[in-house]
DNA sequence: AACACCCTAC
């Protein structure tokens, strides 16, 4: 095992991947940020391939604003940057949804001379496609091939994903024509697009049809496939073609995982078969394959909804005693509303405070959820509080709460002067808020 | 060095 030498805590290199000189593992963000910060202390610097290294590490724990900040402080630091690590830049913008950013990096590197390659173009056709602007996306492959850029599988099967996901499934499969018309011969993951495409648009038998169609061209499906497929009839109820497929998946050699598990678990929720639920759970733990944040998640909303009160109780304790899995921050959002819906207000306002201490920040839902359970079960002087302090938070109040507040509200409240100000000042988008300190940056000139 | 699946609020 080679050490990055500017670590002091443990680190591994993953065991799964082949070393290379450029592929560093931290155990945690915060190694990787006391690393780089001894990094920047050292004298002489080391050089910017290890800076890379270090920001490459946050982006594989998809520590995106982590990534950014750090390669913000190695720039201003004077250390210059490389195709490398503008690319790497790139991809937290527009993980972070921030593809504005995005092209400003990719003049960035025209001005610093650096060429920008298909690779980077790829990134940022994701990015505009995961912001929902997949007709910008189009046009720009559409652009950046009369430039001369060739795309490639990736750049398809990018856009393909980025139809599907904005309800154009259709279009979807009309471009894996096109691509095949291109020279552009379709994979494992273009399938997968697609099939998960016609499965959240309810058309799960053309899925299957697709599904056919790929094993009929050599394609292997994968897990990936048979998982979109087992959800989907599980999602539908049919829990007998979930089991089809489990057992198609088995035959190819391929094991369930905790994906597939969490599926059928939420399966037999929907059908209210709630105790094989739990069996499933069970079952899972007894086998060595450990239940995920997910699957707790699942089972201990479908108990709250039961009604279950002491079993989904039971999950989210045992959950917090786990010493390798940590409740997330939907974890928190499903005991809020549980505890919320059957009475448990306070209780759950204590958890809702908990939150921050155990590192997860509330978002826009937890704050609905909390108010909700404010409005219909307590005080809603107090929602009102709530709200504002969100909305100063940058999160907006979405529509349904804003009008239970003005139907539960005492009529004589109506013109609290906190109230009147949420009806009448232009909410702020939280999309501006939560990166307003990479606005700052791009002001500056420096992204 | 770029792409895919499971969980919350009404």
């Amino acid at each position: 095992m080679t050490q990055f030498p500017y670590s002091s805590a443990a680190m591994t290199r993953n065991s799964t991947t082949p070393m290379t000189s450029n592929s560093v593992t931290f155990a945690s963000v915060d190694d990787a940020l006391d690393s780089f910060n001894r990094m920047l202390q050292m004298n002489p610097r080391p050089s910017g391939v290890k800076f890379g290294q270090l920001v490459s590490s946050l982006v594989r724990m998809k520590a995106f604003q982590a990534a950014f900040y750090a390669s913000k402080r190695m720039e201003l630091a004077g250390v210059p940057h490389d195709r490398y690590t503008l690319g790497l830049m790139l991809r937290c913008f527009c993980k972070l949804g921030r593809v504005d950013f995005g092209y400003s990096v990719l003049s960035k590197a025209q001005k610093l001379g650096i060429q920008f390659d298909d690779v980077m173009l790829s990134t940022l056709i994701d990015g505009l496609c995961k912001v929902g602007k997949v007709i910008e996306a189009a046009r720009l492959v559409h652009k950046i091939r009369i430039l001369g850029y060739q795309p490639d599988v990736f750049t398809y099967t990018i856009i393909i994903d980025g139809l599907c996901k904005a309800g154009q499934t259709s279009a979807g499969l009309e471009l894996l024509k096109n691509m095949k018309e291109f020279g552009c011969q379709p994979d494992v993951f273009a399938y997968n697009s697609l099939i998960y495409g016609l499965c959240i648009s309810s058309r799960i038998n053309e899925a299957m049809e697709l599904f056919n169609k790929m094993v009929d061209k050599k394609i292997m499906p994968d897990t990936f496939t048979y998982n979109i497929l087992v959800d989907a009839f599980c999602k539908e109820g049919n829990v007998l073609g979930a089991k089809v497929i489990l057992k198609m998946m088995i035959q190819r050699g391929l094991l369930p995982d905790n994906v597939t598990y969490n599926s059928l678990m939420n399966g037999y929720c929907l059908r209210n078969e709630l105790d094989k639920a739990r069996k499933l759970f069970d079952f899972i733990d007894n086998r060595g394959c450990k239940p995920d944040v997910v699957g707790y998640n699942i089972l201990m909303d479908r108990l709250w909804k039961a009604g279950r009160e002491k079993e989904a109780r039971e999950i989210f304790s045992r959950l917090s005693r786990d010493n390798c899995l940590q409740p997330n921050i939907l974890t928190y959002n499903i005991a809020i509303n549980g505890l919320c819906h059957h009475g448990f207000v306070d209780e759950a306002y204590d958890l809702f405070r908990k939150m921050e201490a155990n590192s997860c920040l509330p978002d826009s839902s937890s704050y609905n959820v909390i108010i909700h359970g404010f409005l219909h079960h307590k005080d809603p002087l107090e929602a009102i509080n709530l709200i504002h302090e969100m909305v100063s938070k940058g999160f907006s109040a979405d529509l349904t709460t804003m009008s239970l507040l003005i139907e539960l509200l005492p009529k004589n409240q109506l013109d609290h002067p906190i109230v009147q100000k949420l009806l009448n000042g232009p909410n702020i988008k939280s999309h501006e808020i939560v990166s307003s300190d990479l606005s700052a940056a791009a002001t500056q000139g420096t992204c």
